[in-house]
DNA sequence: CCTGAATATTTCATCCTGTCAAGCAAATCG
DNA sequence: CGATTTGCTTGACAGGATGAAATATTCAGG
């Protein structure tokens, strides 16, 4: 915490105004990939998790960070397409998990292939460029989280 | 379509992947933020809007990305809290032009204060990879689209 | 085994955001 | 002037989000 760059530092206010501009594009190109498969953003969002594996519902709500009545109705929704099912759980009947159907997954697929952002940009750069900005990123998101000895703690300036 | 980086390509997924990250965690923290002085996401993004200028209600539509009578709304909500107003505008008398009051400013201002993501984690960096950092992004942010109204394009590469 | 606390999910009421279609008022053009 | 366009609001509606209450199941003690 010794030298804070406040935000009247302007190179730290420019680097925040893109990061904001950046984010502003993915949500824009994000949601507009889902619509072009008849799915909000948080459906969206929802099925790309599920891909990976069937999930608890509080699981769901943990890792989308919204309340579990929230996953409910977006289930729900998703249930009513046929994009998504609930299973029980064999192990504990209370749980019921959500899991992508066949064409649930497919849908996903062809959602993530089409999710342009990120990866057209990104052939501007070189792969020696990609890396740094990799690396970048990296420890801009460490740094946010708490006090951990993460990896290489250099409070320079 | 020369060399697009498909996201098979494992760097390229590891950065998309790692922009999703920074996009979740600014859309939170942006949240929680306005939540602690009782805002919702979308207030918080208009009042910051009008912090610079008054604008018309038409041309806050179009920054923000949305239909004029969303803004209605939105408006509507902060000027019932004594945030915003609404003013004529002397030079035509169908527009509406929205203006913080102070109280409005003064939300907006210690809003602006309390917005520690991307302040507090880029104090990881030094001046010369903030600076990197900066490049990095204007590159990306540049080749998707040219829609931004970027201040000065002096990449010098 | 039975009771009571904890957990997982759902339902309901409520609010905010977002879209669209319709409408009104003011400006602008022929 | 009259017709069209432009700016904003209204109303209807769907989805996302929260919080409180209800239900079912698990689990820990006695």
């Amino acid at each position: 915490m010794s030298s804070r760059p406040s935000s009247a530092d302007p190179l730290t206010s420019e680097v925040v105004g893109l990061i904001g501009a950046v984010v502003a594009r993915y949500h824009q190109e994000y949601d507009e990939a889902a619509a072009r498969h008849d799915l909000t953003g948080a459906q969206a969002r929802l099925l790309a998790l599920l891909r990976q594996r069937p999930l608890p519902m509080r699981e769901i709500a943990r890792r989308l960070k919204c309340e579990p009545s929230n996953v409910t109705g977006i289930v729900d929704r998703l249930e009513s397409r046929g994009l998504v099912e609930r299973r029980p759980d064999p192990a504990d009947r209370r749980v019921k998990l959500a899991a992508v159907t066949e064409e649930g997954r497919d849908t996903a697929e062809r959602l993530s292939a089409s999710l342009d952002f990120a990866r057209e940009p990104l052939a501007e750069l070189t792969p020696v460029e990609r890396e740094l900005l990799r690396d970048l990123l990296k420890r801009v998101l460490d740094a946010g989280r708490v006090d951990l000895p993460g990896p290489a703690r250099r409070t320079t300036t």
